[in-house]
DNA sequence: GCCCAGGAGTGTG
DNA sequence: CACACTCATGGG
């Protein structure tokens, strides 16, 4: 079946640790589960091919929302490039779209991302769904879920190789009643930033990712060492989370997040082309 | 061996 | 508030 997302570039979406259990194949194509399926994407031109094991209703559905089909990235871009630092930058970056995950997923991936790399994260979420999760296609198996997870201790999951963090796990299932990341979902950002920060393993920088990735609130803007690194050397900003925050929602407004990604981006040299596409405010 | 990684928690000034 | 220290572990 087919889907029309113009732009996507599914490297810069996929590959860039917004989420980290699809993996790219040889031929560009991109596999990953979402709900409780296998799914395979092949961008075609400006058309979408997606194929689904097993095959079912409902998977291009799925993947619109996962990809968030709906946002319009030419408005986003056209707002954001008045920005003197970003500028006419983002455009190198059009194809890159912010992804909506499963709350209860990104909320745990993100808590084990403190403080590891990229492919380690997603050796560790894909061990986590090994042991854990419900088998959907040869060697997949789905994310599992808070009943599920919570059969795990603490020491458990600290043989499947999550070091300390495997107490923010436990510590996430035991503390998140049921019906909690529902309630979230009505909330201002604020609000739902300090509620998540409640949760052990969850900061301000895992707090934002979570809002931003998981519940979907384009005006998050989470902020790690890399971003630390761009907002000094594009904006000469520097000093607390809070002040660093403070500065990208005045800067940026609704679409900070996508301010943060392209950012992000940028300051890792993920995207094609010259390693540096905006130029330092003096 | 050394340094770093999409940081958080705790204690102290 | 802001800072300093600690927390495990794999990869470059």
């Amino acid at each position: 079946m087919e889907l029309e997302i113009d732009p996507l570039d599914l490297d810069m979406t996929l590959g860039c640790g917004q989420t980290f259990r699809w993996r790219r194949s040889e031929d560009g194509s991109w596999s990953g589960p979402l709900g409780k399926r296998l799914v395979t994407l092949k961008s075609d031109g400006d058309t979408l091919a997606i194929s689904a094991r097993p095959s079912g209703e409902g998977v291009a559905e799925a993947v619109a929302r996962h990809l968030r089909a709906d946002d319009d990235i030419d408005r986003i871009q056209r707002t954001l490039s008045k920005d003197s630092v970003l500028g006419q930058g983002v455009r190198r970056l059009r194809g890159l779209r912010i992804v909506k995950m499963d709350e209860w997923e990104c909320l745990v991936s993100f808590a084990l991302a403190t403080y590891a790399n990229i492919p380690r994260i997603s050796r560790m979420i894909d061990s986590l769904a090994t042991e854990y999760g419900r088998r959907i296609a040869p060697g997949t198996h789905e994310f599992p879920d808070q009943a599920r997870l919570s059969k795990a201790s603490a020491r458990d999951l600290r043989r499947l190789g999550l070091g300390y963090r495997a107490d923010y796990v436990k510590g996430i299932c035991d503390g998140l009643d049921a019906g909690g990341l529902d309630r979230m979902t009505r909330m201002d950002l604020a609000r739902l930033r300090e509620e998540l920060k409640t949760l052990p393993g969850v900061g301000d920088k895992v707090a934002d990712c979570v809002s931003l990735f998981g519940f979907g609130r384009l005006e998050a803007f989470p902020i790690d060492v890399w971003m630390e690194r761009a907002l000094k050397r594009l904006y000469g900003q520097e000093g607390t989370y809070r002040r660093l925050r403070e500065f990208a929602a005045e800067r940026f407004g609704p679409f900070a997040g996508y301010a943060q990604e392209y950012m992000y981006m940028n300051e890792r040299g993920l995207a094609s082309g010259q390693a540096c596409a905006f130029s330092a405010q003096r």
